[in-house]
DNA sequence: GGGGATGACTGGC
DNA sequence: TTCCAGCCAGTCATCCCC
């Protein structure tokens, strides 16, 4: 949770204080230090926040977020306290050697620049409109605010704030409605400058960019720091505009460096692997790239990490607690390593069209969003020249509760008229409800860009009948999964509200004029077909290879993968619904080391005696089912099929509407966002 | 058991 | 007067099918 340093140790803080002060627990991200903003009254400003929340679907639902991420720390302040010394030093022993493996890739050869632009929005609009220079001013609507110029951050308004709050704080703020062709334009001037220091640079978005100026300096004989500067003056000379710099050894640094000395500065660390680790030592880890606000709060009040430096020394722990994926994350982090290497140019993974209304429950009005959805995401996706076959709605609630609903189709689509079909489908399942946003997303697109005809997954293509090797299971996979979506393709059509009404009504119609792609449907089905028997026999090899791959499994724990391991770990922690409870005889047997599986190889310490127990259940009933399925009569239903559906009291209602997931809270691993395979921002 | 599909969630701008 | 966006990418857990 971003906010300030006196506001943030809400476990500290006294049940007095938070009564006299309620606006001191309402965890805001409006308080969060931001460029420009040293000086302002937090207090003053998280009052106002607060005031003018309070009571709001919008505070109920962050109250709610609130309680839910308590629960999430109270449940590994649970599984820390559970740790014994002997836990700890196992573990410190784990952190010590992945960071002499991580130290190892340390790579000090390379310069990389940072560039943000200052206040970008806001700046380009004072560029076209001098009379709003020295006046307070945000870029962005009353509902919400898009970026303030340093002026107005003075009263405490920042981006992501809505506008009624912002002319709370600074009645005389002045709102310029958001222009993206003006930003658009400016943003490729200051491209065009980038070019001539690196031709490969990376765009983060329209006001930032990473520079590998290693070349440059080395071609020209300079510092970092010197074409930091005059990279800044020729953007200066280009388009008026400022913009601040940070030079570094990687890329993750850089950004930290380039917010230092914001607006119209730069920092340079330089290439010292001491000078870096004095830099990391007592930095705020919320100033990490991929640290938010809510790792930032789990770090805080569970570990008391506050900086980079706390997460090497706290390594144990987030060993212990986090994922291995994560865990590698915050140890590289706390030695200030970061991407070095060219990232590597990724293709959109997905398109997507939203629009916020007034809370309403007019099925009429969502059916009406829905076509100009669909219509605006079609646009979108012909002019990017693409086909996507995943089509996700997304609905908020008018308590603000976000669902997401998605479906996987056998063919890719384009057209506004496939994208409304099958929306109107996932919406009507969700009827009736108050909703204030409905989206629209696509994806699984296809790896053909270059127009034509969309490649068909059902189609057999030279490369998957030549692929040698592993790249046979892909083909067994792939068609197996095709098949699977003609079935339902043609027999999911059964929605959970039957009723004659207004979406039912418009959507029999839309699916009458699609004749073109019920055709190509039915088309699928005949293809996938034909396949059958081959893939029978696929299954069939690949079942038996299955089994005495199994064997072997058992018998070499120590083989076993990073990744394997973290999967099982999960397996361990989250195996409690349907197994039967039984004693725990086995468990003197079941641990290497006190630590280890023998069976799967994942690690527990042996203070977590419940999660052993659990796991030693899961064990004991896989061996059970193991047990039963050699009877031939259950072989097609496994115990957890027959379980559950013992439990729904229905036979084959299963398909087609899956059960909604559990809470995360309950896994062991909580999610931490873009590691090792970084985002755009977090390079 | 592996992998695809799905949904919730996090993070950045 | 107004009353908390829109877009994208990624991780993780869970369900389900083969």
């Amino acid at each position: 949770m971003a906010k300030s340093e006196e506001t943030s140790t809400s476990a500290s803080s006294s049940m007095a204080d938070s009564s006299l002060r309620p606006w001191q627990s309402y965890h805001t991200v409006y308080t969060n230090a931001k460029a420009g903003m040293d000086g302002v009254d937090k207090e003053k400003v998280q009052r106002v926040v607060y005031e003018m929340s309070k009571g709001s679907k919008y505070f109920e639902n962050e109250e709610r977020k609130e309680a839910y991420m308590k629960q999430k720390i109270e449940n590994m302040r649970a599984q820390c306290a559970k740790l014994k010394a002997t836990d700890i030093s196992h573990y410190q022993r784990v952190v010590d050697k992945r960071s002499v493996e991580l130290e190892a890739t340390r790579d000090l050869s390379r310069i990389w620049l940072h560039v943000d632009m200052d206040a970008f929005y806001a700046a380009v609009e004072t560029l076209s409109n001098p009379s709003l220079k020295g006046r307070p001013m945000a870029v962005g609507s009353m509902s919400m605010i898009s970026t303030a110029n340093y002026e107005a951050r003075k009263f405490g308004v920042r981006a992501a704030m809505p506008g009624f709050i912002a002319c709370k704080l600074c009645p005389e703020l002045v709102f310029v409605p958001t222009d993206f062709k003006k930003y658009t334009y400016y943003s490729d001037l200051t491209r065009k400058v980038y070019q001539e220091y690196d031709p490969n640079f990376t765009a983060a978005s329209l006001d930032e960019a990473y520079l590998d100026i290693t070349k440059v300096c080395k071609e020209r004989s300079m510092t970092g720091g010197e074409v930091a500067e005059e990279l800044r003056l020729n953007v200066y000379k280009a388009t008026g505009l400022t913009c601040s710099a940070g030079v570094s050894p990687n890329r993750l640094l850089a950004k930290v460096c380039s917010d230092i000395n914001k607006p119209n500065g730069q920092f340079v660390l330089p290439n010292d692997r001491a000078a870096i680790m004095t830099f990391i030592s007592s930095l705020p880890i919320r100033k990490i790239g991929g640290i938010g606000k809510v790792t930032e709060h789990i770090l805080k009040d569970v570990f008391e990490i506050k900086t980079c430096e706390d997460l090497l020394q706290k390594g144990s722990f987030l060993c212990a607690l986090f994922s291995p994926s994560s865990a590698d994350f915050f140890i590289s982090v706390g030695l200030g390593l970061g991407g070095t290497d060219a990232p590597q140019v990724r293709s959109r993974k997905s398109m997507s069209n939203e629009r916020t209304f007034s809370a309403t429950k007019d099925e009429a009005f969502f059916y009406q969003k829905l076509v100009e959805l669909a219509e605006m995401l079609s646009a979108d996706m012909e002019k990017g020249g693409l086909y996507g076959r995943t089509l996700t709605l997304k609905l908020k609630t008018a308590s603000f509760e976000v669902r997401t609903r998605a479906v996987t189709l056998q063919s890719y689509i384009w057209s506004s008229k496939d994208i409304l079909k099958h929306a109107s489908k996932l919406l009507k399942a969700e009827l009736p409800v108050s909703l204030r946003l409905i989206g629209l997303r696509m994806s699984h697109f296809n790896e053909d860009k270059g127009g034509g005809t969309p490649s068909d997954p059902m189609q057999r293509t030279l490369l998957n009948f030549i692929k040698p090797g592993d790249g046979n299971r892909e083909i067994v996979d792939e068609e197996h999964s095709d098949i699977k979506d003609s079935y339902e393709e043609a027999h999911c059509h059964a929605y959970t509200n039957p009723s004659h009404d207004h979406l039912s009504e418009l959507d029999q119609n839309i699916c009458s004029s699609s004749d073109n792609n019920e055709k190509a449907a039915e088309h699928h089905e005949l293809e996938g077909n034909e396949y059958k028997d081959q893939i029978n026999e696929d299954t069939l090899v690949e079942n038996s290879m299955k089994s005495s791959a199994f064997d072997a499994h058992v018998t070499d724990t120590h083989s076993l993968e990073g990744k394997n391991q973290d999967h099982l770990r999960r397996i361990g922690f989250s195996a409690n619904e349907t197994e039967p409870s039984s004693s725990n005889h086995e468990e003197p047997f079941m641990w290497l080391d006190d630590y280890k599986c023998l069976l799967c190889g994942v690690e527990l310490p042996p203070s977590f005696v419940e999660e052993r127990q659990e796991h030693s259940d899961f064990h004991l009933a896989e061996k059970l089912q193991e047990e039963e399925e050699s009877g031939d009569s259950y072989k097609k239903f496994p115990l957890k099929h027959r379980m559950m559906r013992q439990k729904e009291g229905v036979v084959g209602q299963s398909k087609g509407k899956k059960k909604q997931k559990h809470s995360p809270s309950n896994g062991k691993h909580i999610p931490i966002d873009a590691f090792f395979t970084k985002t755009s921002q977090n390079l």
